[in-house]
DNA sequence: CTAATTTTTGACAACGCTGTCAAAGTTCGA
DNA sequence: TCGAACTTTGACAGCGTTGTCAAAAATTAG
């Protein structure tokens, strides 16, 4: 039996009411409320107030009818990164409400190949979004990738990894601003520093270990293989990680350790905690991301703060340029990240 | 100038083309299409083959406008509240996949009165949602719900206080989940135990309260004002709140805190770190919501569970029963919590 | 077997906007 | 002053569905 239609009956103005009111054609209307120029300033007065005065709002659904855009983005995350994703979310919208998209979201749980080539078919299909903005790290995904390339559908990554698809990329320059958190340890006097690797899966693993690394060799200290330790950004891997390198025997210990995230750098300190290990003194310890728990803790953990937010909204701005017809292919822009230096590296 | 239109000729197979193979009107695939019965099955096997055959999608903007409906569900949130968020987003997002619902997103920044009005307004009109969902705290702000009512725009609300609306409403069984977890205390043995309370804006403040204070009256221990200070779920209010129990002479003094929130729970174990006393040998601490770091910090805390995802879940379901035309009118759901027992309260 | 009733189907007019294209109005140079 | 060139405006045909209502087909009752 047919769902009874709900009766809300929200009286609604349409285009063409306006016209009548202010003594236009419909198409004039239209014009004005798009900004499409090629009206006079008189008329344009006309429309307007007609519009005031009416209240008048476009009804969307005809406007993406007859337009054949949707005037929604689609936001694909992967709920692993879920501190990250509501800043992210943030950021969109900022810039979304700037020229009347809507922000459609889609988490996706820890997805399978088979899998995701199913669900993203059907999202991308149903969702009817103009465009797509994918957070880390499903914008490393290549059968992501693939597939919205596939269906040529616009798309920015949020990511650092720009090379992995010609896409246009967001990211953090990671790699400055580990280099700037590694060369600081080396200013307080540290020489032996461990760095523990975040997952291999994220580009930015691999960008805080080459910060890292330039940093060491700017200062003509050796890089040691046993300094650095696996690790795939949980808690769990900084905890494992301290262990493994504070095994070392006492003069090649490091007195410095570098969590490539925040979660491991929160390990090392809990593991340190329970050892005796007095931080800073014995051991300086210092993260990434500057989440909510880095304040914290005692001691407060030194990290580096990401601009997430200035990162969505940019990555917005670049899709909704594309979708009004720049073309932005191979465009990758990185921006700056700060470091928070707090207790856990010392006064 | 006219914005060049996107070139994106996705070829798309309308309704026509399948009710043209089919040979069949266009109706009767729109009945097929929407499950309208008084198809025959013979009729239906046909238009859905064609349809597969053609790969076709109906056009949702289409739908849209002719059905005056938009199938898009609005999800308003603080971004306050972010954590939990993410997971509220995973739960209505399972809902809404099942009816072809569009899941759209509205973090609100802090709102002062006023704006609240103006950018509601907004967006109520703009984004041409069916309905809403409210999250806490939002889900309690008067000018919010009066100006959705006014509207006539159906929505739920995800709260600890059903009575603020006639409009459904979700929640936890906060109180019961409190008065188990402060019940635990009492069997280990515990008098003398401190609350600190959380916002006073969340309903949860209230309920997490009562619960405690229920679990003293069943075993005859008296309530003592000195042993319940005030607090807003922030972090520094555990610790503040830790110093203010502590502090009381010894013999006065709580055994057990049991902070309304994990954050604050958290401060509670900061303060005891770094005034060298120990957890839970001389003092037992419990939080509520069961935060990641909840697990990671030593001793793990013990807490409650919330099942945020089904809340959402069942947020989402009774809002597209109303719009389907159920009346749900006054209708309040309370899911149940589970305590989590970890080191923070003893073996 | 016929009439009454129910089920299944289709024709066609919305829905409210944008795109196209041509008509009307304006400006400008010679 | 006239026409070329440009600006402003409007008529109208879609866009791809759903809702309405009536026609056709199938079922049932007598």
């Amino acid at each position: 039996m047919p769902m009874s239609q709900r009766a809300r009956r929200r009286t609604t103005t349409t285009i063409k009411q306006v016209a009548e009111l202010a003594k236009v054609s419909i198409k004039t209307v239209s014009r004005v409320m798009n900004d499409e120029g090629n009206v006079s300033p008189a008329t344009r007065d006309q429309v307007l107030t007609a519009a005031q005065r009416l209240n008048y709002r476009p009804n969307m659904a005809a406007r993406r009818l007859a337009s054949r855009r949707s005037f929604m983005i689609c936001l694909l995350y992967d709920t692993a990164a879920s501190d990250y994703m509501v800043e992210v979310q943030f950021g969109v919208m900022e810039r979304c409400d700037a020229d009347h998209y809507n922000l459609l979201i889609r988490p996706c749980g820890d997805v399978t190949t088979r899998q995701i080539k199913q669900t993203l078919e059907q999202i991308i299909l149903q969702s009817n979004a103009d465009g797509f903005i994918l957070g880390p790290p499903l914008a490393d995904n290549r059968s992501i990738i693939t597939l919205l390339e596939q269906h040529g559908v616009p798309f920015v990554r949020i990511s650092q990894s720009p090379k992995k698809a010609k896409k246009p990329c967001v990211g953090v320059e990671d790699t400055q601003a580990a280099h700037r958190l590694v060369t600081l340890l080396i200013e307080k006097g540290h020489r032996r520093i461990g760095i523990i690797r975040g997952n291999p899966k994220h580009g930015s693993a691999t960008d805080r270990l080459n910060g890292y690394r330039r940093a060491l060799v700017e200062h003509d200290i050796p890089i040691r293989d046993d300094l650095v330790v696996d690790g795939s950004y949980e808690f769990e891997d900084g905890v494992d990680g301290a262990k493994r390198l504070l095994s070392l025997p006492k003069r090649q210990r490091p007195t410095a350790i570098f969590a490539s995230n925040d979660h491991m750098a929160l390990g090392v300190l809990q593991y340190a905690g329970a050892s005796g290990i007095e931080v800073p003194g014995e051991l300086a310890v210092c993260g990434f991301d500057d989440i909510e728990f880095a304040r914290f803790v005692w001691p407060g953990l030194t990290t580096v703060n990401q601009p997430i937010r200035g990162v969505a909204r940019t990555a917005a701005d670049l899709l909704i340029r594309q979708l009004k017809g720049e073309y932005l292919e191979g465009v990758s822009i990185r921006l700056p990240a700060t470091v928070v230096e707090r207790e856990s590296t010392g006064g």
